[in-house]
DNA sequence: CGGTATCCCCTAAGATACTG
DNA sequence: CAGTATCTTAGGGGATACCG
């Protein structure tokens, strides 16, 4: 095993609900974080996505993704097989073959998903926008505090270490 | 600037539609994941589920989550300042006071990611069930691999390296 | 109060190499 | 082909101290 099962989820101790803002913030995300975490990790997501479609073996996988290395995608696989979500299916043959495909469970998350990656796509240019307006508020503000940047006038004062 | 603008990102370039299996995949991804990833890092849901209720302070904030650091709280918040899903609203008074709340998109961003947490809470049980088969499962494996088989008794050596 | 700047640790992800 | 084992590194995240 290289890495444990549990890693964080210190606060999750339920510190006093009497506040009227918490609700399923602080109780559920215990259960929540760590499923959320593992299925909206960097690959998990590509994966369900992929196999939505059709089961696919571990290269043909490696392949679609093409940025994932073997490691993260075995990793994420042994990760989605264990949580239920994947079914692994290994033929004995002379050159091994494994082919994964999504359980129901793993079907119905899916939907789940697209729905989120959905909302993306369909923000994506507001967010772009925004980010955008955002940088160059900064900008702006930024030029109030130095003075006006002519020549870009920077003065070098390192602040460095004391 | 502590840390970057952009990190990861590298495999974006729509390496080939050709394949059949590739779909929004590769091509969505390129935007899904770093928004998917600035949703679901550590904060940023409670963030927003806090927020999508009413308008926050910063100290109601950082004692709703109470696991949160200043630090985290502050960057998680510019981040969602800067995608244009939390608004941040500045009173200029004597002892300064900033409100935090969901813009509209911040607000359907919410809806979404509720029918995820959902979903969570649905299927922990399933989850956990299947994580307790799989581990067991596997547990059964060492035992073939390090003792004898099933027939036989169960030889206690503990598989465990140091 | 509402932040930002610094330091530091720890782990998750990548690269590489080896095996059944 | 389908993985594991090992090494290394970037950066996420906590603690602390200080500024407007």
């Amino acid at each position: 095993m290289e890495d444990g099962t549990f890693q964080s989820l210190g606060y999750c101790a339920n510190t006093g609900v009497d506040d009227d803002v918490i609700q399923w913030d602080q109780r559920a995300d215990c259960e929540v974080r760590q499923i959320l975490d593992r299925i909206a990790d960097k690959w998990s997501l590509l994966v369900i996505s992929l196999l939505d479609k059709r089961s696919l073996r571990f290269t043909e996988l490696r392949r679609a993704i093409d940025g994932i290395s073997q490691r993260m995608l075995s990793r994420t696989l042994r990760h989605l097989e264990r949580d239920g979500l994947v079914k692994r299916i290994v033929y004995p043959t002379v050159p091994p073959r494994v082919d994964y495909e999504l359980t129901p469970m793993g079907a119905t998350l899916h939907s789940t998903i697209h729905a989120l990656v959905l909302w993306t796509e369909e923000h994506q240019n507001a967010i772009a926008a925004a980010r955008a307006a955002y940088d160059e508020r900064i900008a702006a503000e930024q030029e109030e505090v130095f003075g006006r940047p002519a020549t870009a006038g920077y003065s070098g004062a390192s602040p460095g270490r004391p």
